[in-house]
DNA sequence: TATGCCATCCCGCGCATGCGTGATGGTGTG
DNA sequence: CACACCATCACGCATGCGCGGGATGGCATA
């Protein structure tokens, strides 16, 4: 094999299309499909007495382990292998997770082979091979992370105390820590839970930590 | 024009670079480059007595107003308008608070009118144009977001009673809401906080909300 | 059968917390 | 000069909480 052909592994429960996949990876220039497996399972097997492949292709929903699991498994084993996720699910979970595992790339069942060979080259050259759809899923989830940056109107003083209190202090250790009163500690907490609108301090620390207001 | 031509505008303060885009853009077939802005206010004053574009191209790092606010900015006024940002910049920071406060895309200034033209599309397809670089990124920042699931062996019960307690519920009234007994809410609070190694609700719930346990 | 693990229930002590109701002084704005 | 807002301090009371002790029954696995 030529030294600048891309080794691939794919991991894909359904014999006929794994081979049809396989097939037509290898047909295409530069690239060689070097390993099928039925299961996440038999390719970590693999990975104990084969070379590590520069680019995995991973159906996630196979039987037996998630392939969420999956993922970082094979990460962990073999770090410098580009996972691409192949998948027919578009829900928001399971590429959160799959993402968070560590896949490079996230391709719907649907691409053409083309569309793969793509991924696999622009993953190894550093990119992050997404399904337009995929990608815009990526940034309305991150878009829904920050932006409940709700401004209560905290002085800083209260965002202060706020932060201890979500370490976990005592109004009594927070007065310690501020060379404050008690009693002060106890006022400014006051005004908090009504800023926050809560009355209880883990009120105040599960609204502090959601909209990241600490 | 002709019906299926896509309308644009751009927000660049470098006078010849924006004239020079926007007259490549406008050759690209189907293209029709309207606007061309040195400023975010400007375009935003635009919108008030002229028709929003199907997609804007902002270069961010402009003078007076942040392209940062602009995005969020021209996302409310032009809510259907896809935001496509150009910059030089790929730190972390921008990009993750552009794709926050709501761009459809992000590019690299150094990228070729094509590429550009392919985004416009793309974006209006309902797709995320990312260079590949910047896709990297945007996984590798999701990837840290939720690296620390950990698993602390909670019992359902147990995780029960915590995502309750992360609500701000009392102990007494967990006990109403899952028709338990006080003392068994006591109880199950107790292995909480040894499995979490915490002995406050407080901890607990600082805990849970940071790894994502609940 | 024994040994865990889980879910359920019970009592009481001491301290922390939430809240009502005050007060004082500083700073900045109309 | 009021007025608002902030930071500071104070007392008392009812309730909630953390924790030290218990207990029972169910359901697995060994």
């Amino acid at each position: 094999m030529p030294a600048e052909s891309i080794t691939i592994w794919l991991i894909e429960d359904n014999a006929t299309f794994r081979r049809a996949i396989m097939r037509a990876l290898d047909q295409e220039d530069g690239f060689h499909c070097l390993g099928g497996f039925a299961s996440c399972e038999d390719a970590l097997a693999a990975l104990s007495h084969r070379p590590p492949p520069q680019a995995v292709l991973l159906d996630v929903g196979l039987p037996g382990m998630s392939g969420l699991e999956g993922i970082a498994l094979l990460r962990k084993q073999a770090p410098q292998a580009a996972v691409i996720v192949l998948t027919v699910f578009e829900d928001e979970d399971k590429i959160f997770r799959a993402i968070c595992a560590g896949a490079a790339g996230y391709l719907l069942k649907t691409a053409p082979v083309e569309e793969i060979a793509r991924a696999i080259r622009d993953a190894l050259a550093g990119g992050a091979p997404m399904n337009g759809r995929i990608a815009r899923r990526v940034l309305d989830m991150f878009a829904r992370f920050a932006p409940t940056r709700g401004d209560y109107g905290l002085t800083p003083r209260e965002t202060q105390i706020l932060e201890s209190m979500v370490k976990g202090k005592t109004k009594k250790e927070i007065a310690a820590i501020l060379d404050l009163s008690f009693h002060t500690v106890d006022t400014h907490l006051r005004n908090i839970y009504q800023k926050l609108e809560v009355n209880t301090r883990t009120g105040a620390v599960a609204k502090a930590l959601k909209e990241k207001l600490v």
